[in-house]
DNA sequence: TGCACAAAAATCGTATGCAATCTTTTTTGA
DNA sequence: TCAAAAAAGATTGCATACGATTTTTGTGCA
């Protein structure tokens, strides 16, 4: 009962399924970190929460489950991910790999309108970046995913668009478990770089950039195996 | 009922959930070409195929429809997907991207067992191309995406590995639609050749030979509309 | 008090039923 | 004869029910 309030937030996105509006209501929230790594997602109670039976609740859990956001363990139940510094690895290698690739296509589809978007989005980050409080943290992590997302719809190919979904999603939760100054303050100055090299069609700039940033946000986590997931989870937490 | 025998073929693979399990079939059918795109797959049909209720059919099919496999509309039911060429691009387009990074991470990690797996598949790839008829077509095309997985697996990343599983599968369907010679016979070639790559380590190499060999793939394919897939719908095939 | 074990509660896995929606066939009218 | 409307049939969306498994609670015994 205790999580109803903290997912109850993000505007229901009209989904033609229900299972899909509730996907997106928890992805939100584990991306914002209303939710934390280990948190149990019984179906009963997701179900209950959005007011839907148990059947499209579970269908919900197993689309998380898929994205690698939600553990599932059988007879057991639902899970926040709790990612192991391996896995967190392999996340940013994976972002190594496609992102720079999807910098090079955004910049040579980029229109006028999308430059105005990302503008737009860029103010965003910085307004949440002035602001204090917990509320302004998680709103900047989200900005700051969204701009990685916004540049992945620029580049046009639907199937790396939810590659990089998935990507991010799971940074985020990267990033909260392992995150050591929070977001890095630099970020946004590599978005609005990269959104740069973008409006001059530099290619070459966009790609090293984007590179240069993932490094960056990797080298601020401390991937040393802390108190081991496998306690965090002894302790149901 | 027509497409039980079509269906049944593949060893069940022990796995822990049903579902889970009656996907893998399912997949293999539809990589293996058994099941032609747009093939309706009732939940009802699969249901009584793999002798279990709808709630665990319908589970396997949206697992499929997540992977790209499997087109679900609302109220209609599910098909096994019919990419456009624009799909078709994309797919592709993601391998480039994708595929390259991945030869070099199977450089820097390949084993002399790994080497041996391989070979081993080299050679079963082979034997299927010299044989003739359309069973060992199928094994062809199974084969040829067997070595880009057993390649996806080596380079260690697990996330990336699944986008590749996805990649590959999708691949398939696209060959299988827009294919013009069927398999490129200089597919196992190349394949020879990216596994003398790794071998030697040589990184540059087997990135380059990759990336060709997704060109070549690409270049046998026509993707011109071609009937265009709605009316090859509105026929129900 | 501490531990082992059994009963109870909670939760999951799956089957089944009913209403809603879509498709096909039949009927009706021009 | 053909087109439109209506009815029948099939299929999905969802809720609920029940057995199986896990977790928690409670009790007796050392």
């Amino acid at each position: 009962m205790n999580i109803a309030d903290q997912i109850y937030s993000a505007a229901d996105s009209a989904n033609q399924d229900r299972a899909q509006a509730i996907r997106d209501n928890l992805r939100d929230a584990i991306v914002d970190r209303r939710l934390a790594p280990g948190t149990k997602l019984s179906e009963g109670e997701v179900g209950t929460l959005f007011d839907v039976s148990r059947t499209v609740a579970r269908a919900a859990l197993q689309m998380l489950s898929f994205e690698g956001l939600v553990r599932t363990e059988r007879n057991r139940g639902a899970f926040v991910a709790n990612p192991s510094p391996e896995e967190a690895r392999q996340v940013f290698a994976s972002r190594r790999l496609i992102e720079p690739g999807i910098a090079i296509a955004a910049c040579g589809r980029v229109t006028a309108a999308d430059i105005a978007a990302f503008r737009a989005q860029l103010d965003e980050e910085g307004r949440f970046i002035a602001e204090r409080g917990p509320t302004a943290r998680r709103s900047e992590i989200k900005a700051s995913g969204d701009f990685h997302l916004l540049l992945a719809s620029v580049a046009g190919n639907a199937i790396l668009q939810r590659f990089m979904e998935e990507l991010v999603a799971r940074s985020s939760l990267v990033i909260a478990l392992y995150g050591r100054s929070g977001v890095s303050a630099c970020g946004h100055s590599e978005h609005t770089e990269i959104v740069g090299a973008l409006e001059s069609s530099d290619f070459e700039l966009a790609s090293r950039l984007m590179l240069h940033h993932i490094d960056h946000i990797e080298a601020d986590l401390d991937l040393r195996v802390r108190a081991g997931p496998a306690l965090r989870e002894a302790l149901n937490f």
